[in-house]
RNA sequence: GCGGGUGUAGCUCAAUUGGAUAGAGCACCGGUCUACGAAACCGGCGGUUGCAGGUUCGAAUCCUGCCAUCCGCGCCA
């Protein structure tokens, strides 16, 4: 914040006007300033009084009043009154709206940097290798980024873990099924795989009752439970299997091969589609569970040393205080589990990769099994960085897609919708709309090139997805309607490309912004406009603490919203005197760019026409 | 059975974390383009915030009890 900001410069004057009011012991009174709901009340208000009432024995409108009588807000407020039990409600004057805009009209746009100096590590995607990626990733992969991006826009260094299922029995039945069906692995495809791990599947689950493991093997990705072919009583094929991956880990060199080559098939394409939706993920984020594998026995050790974990029946387990279910951490045969994976993970992440905070963006359904594996973790300090700092643990947990019928998102068939399937409509949506468009002789994307035209199409038809993700709450189930998506009417991703793409055809007519253009902001929508730039930094800064990427949608909205209003109050090319058309051009500008900004920390692209 | 989430306009969702008359979008009705881009704007219709109590100046938000619904619950991931 800036000296200029007016609102910390209210919040002061308000301070300052308590203490002299009413007294020592009313030093550091939050002057509970907010936002007015509505424009009538005015800018700002000033909550204080109420509850001071209660304190001083005296009634809220009296109190308000005193305040007022001592307060001195400068030129920063034109107008200040008091109404119902005791608000007292502010209006800014233009000149304060205008220097703080002169304040953020930075590169930074008045986003700060975090200071801390530790990276943060978000566990996201996690795809399981050999199957393709569906709908249950979308979400994972695009909340993540858009977290990403935000955390990175504040300075700090993100480190994308895909915490890859790439290990364990599920792995060694595909890579035998694969074996048997004679496939060379040289020349695999993912579809090659994804069948291998279905009929891998389907034989593992053959000798037994197949009811309750086909409802988890559809559950979703391996973070969910994908494979339940890890129970006690093996079949010959599990057991082969698990012979497999005995070789596997003892280094056998062919079977290493062929499970390298299936991973790279895997990563391969979920490169494609990640590329495709825009996210900014690359191989060098993998990080599978094989990759902790030779740490799980040490896991389960320093449990046992530390008399945290205990033996039940075989099995090794550690004991909440709080809960009467312990996490079991090493099974009776001798198997690790997810949850001692989680562990070696979160000790990684703190000790090696020195995180101080660590997020994971998984299924809200598994928030029971991420407490356990946090509380667990800070059990033996491996929550703590060398530098003795705790690191923040976190699961962003997220809700299911629904269909349009209220039910999981499934194909038509029963199976998880292809991701790839739902992102190529979505563009194909976005191109045919950007094309037809086009047409128009009167169009701005007149004439563009077919290759320019399906940039835009695709950008428009990816921001309608993501927008439907990010802007409600994550932890919210939400509905998957491709059809009010890519309706690019309301509030939708395409409503704010189009408000951004629009400034832009105003600016490239004006030939940018005059030089010594001054903020001006007189009229209602100018001023509104402002108010709500101002809040940028704000909303940023939130975000980047609360992780609810959809508090930002609803800024951007809003500010789409308040220029669309602006627009049509405001003649920009139009206006007679230079220097309120130069004031107008600048605050587009400034729009423009928190426009650009925000999309961008969502992981939307934002085209100059479409 | 135990634990957790959710319940807001016909539909899809918000509500600055306890503030004023609960807001948007879609749908519906009515206005605004020989055009600073109508993917837009302006107005209208639409609510006992699941129900019943409680806390207080003030509750969608906090507490208690019900109802509905979804999810999780030791050797799957």
């Amino acid at each position: 914040m800036t000296n200029a900001d007016p609102i910390a410069l209210i919040d002061q004057s308000l301070r300052v006007a308590i203490r002299a009011a009413f007294g020592e012991g009313f030093d550091d009174v939050d002057p509970i300033l907010r936002e007015a709901q509505k424009r009538e009340f005015g800018d700002w208000q000033a909550n204080v009084a109420m509850s001071l009432g209660k304190r001083l024995g005296k009634p809220p409108r009296e109190v308000a009043e005193t305040i007022l009588d001592q307060v001195d807000f400068g030129d920063v407020v034109s107008e200040s009154s008091i109404a119902g039990p005791g608000f007292i409600n502010l209006r800014l004057s233009p000149s304060a709206v205008a220097a703080a805009l002169l304040a953020m009209d930075t590169p930074s746009l008045g986003v700060a940097n975090d200071p801390s100096d530790h990276p943060v590590a978000i566990d996201m995607v996690s795809v399981n290798v050999a199957k393709r990626m569906h709908v249950g990733h979308l979400r994972s992969a695009v909340i993540g980024d858009a977290i990403a991006r935000t955390l990175e826009r504040r300075g700090r260094t993100v480190i994308r873990q895909n915490h890859l299922g790439d290990w364990g029995t599920p792995i060694a039945l595909v890579l035998a099924q694969l074996r048997n069906n004679g496939v060379n692995l040289d020349e695999v495809t993912l579809e090659d795989l994804d069948t291998a791990y279905r009929e891998a599947q389907a034989n593992a689950k053959a000798d037994r009752r197949g009811a309750e493991a086909t409802r988890r093997f559809f559950a979703g990705s391996h973070r969910h439970a994908e494979l339940e072919a890890q129970n006690e009583g093996a079949d010959e094929v599990i057991a082969a299997a698990k012979q497999d991956l005995v070789q596997l880990q003892a280094g056998d060199p062919e079977l290493h091969a062929d499970w390298r080559k299936m991973i790279d098939c895997t990563l391969d394409a979920v490169q494609e589609t990640i590329d495709l939706l825009g996210v900014r993920m690359r191989r060098d984020s993998d990080k599978g569970e094989s990759f902790y594998n030779d740490q799980l026995a040490g896991v389960v050790d320093a449990f046992l040393a530390s008399g945290k974990a205990r033996e039940d029946d075989g099995a090794i387990v550690v004991d909440f205080p709080d809960r009467d279910r312990p996490m079991i951490i090493r099974k009776r045969d001798g198997g690790f589990l997810y949850a001692t994976t989680d562990l070696a993970a979160i000790r990684h992440r703190t000790h090696d990769l020195n995180a101080d905070r660590i997020l994971y963006i998984v299924d809200i359904r598994q928030r029971d099994h991420f407490r356990d594996v946090f509380e667990a973790s800070r059990m033996l300090g491996w929550d703590t960085c060398a530098d003795g700092l705790a690191a923040e643990l976190n699961h962003l947990g997220f809700g299911t897609v629904l269909g349009a019928d209220g039910k999981p998102l499934k194909t038509r068939s029963g199976t998880n919708a292809s991701l790839m399937g739902l992102i190529e409509e979505a563009i194909r949506r976005g191109t045919d709309a950007v094309l037809a468009r086009s047409q128009d002789p009167s169009a701005p994307t007149h004439g563009l090139s077919e290759e320019d035209l399906g940039r835009i199409g695709r950008a428009v038809g990816i921001a309608a997805i993501k927008y439907a993700d990010l802007s409600s709450d994550a932890a919210k189930d939400y509905v998957f309607d491709m059809d009010r998506m890519v309706a690019f009417e309301g509030d939708t991703g395409p409503y704010l490309l189009y408000a951004h793409a629009r400034i832009c055809s105003l600016l490239d007519r004006a030939g940018g912004v005059p030089n010594g253009a001054q903020f001006q902001p007189h009229e209602p929508a100018e001023k509104d406009l402002g108010l709500q730039l101002l809040g940028y930094a704000k909303v940023v800064h939130q975000v980047s603490h609360s992780l609810e990427p959809h508090h930002l949608c609803g800024y951007l909205h809003r500010l789409a919203g308040l220029f669309a209003s602006f627009y049509q109050q405001c003649s920009v090319l139009k206006a007679e005197d230079p220097a309120v058309q130069a004031s107008r051009l600048r605050l587009c500008d400034l729009v423009r760019r928190v426009l650009s900004d925000g999309l961008d920390l969502l992981g939307m692209e934002s085209p100059q026409r479409m």
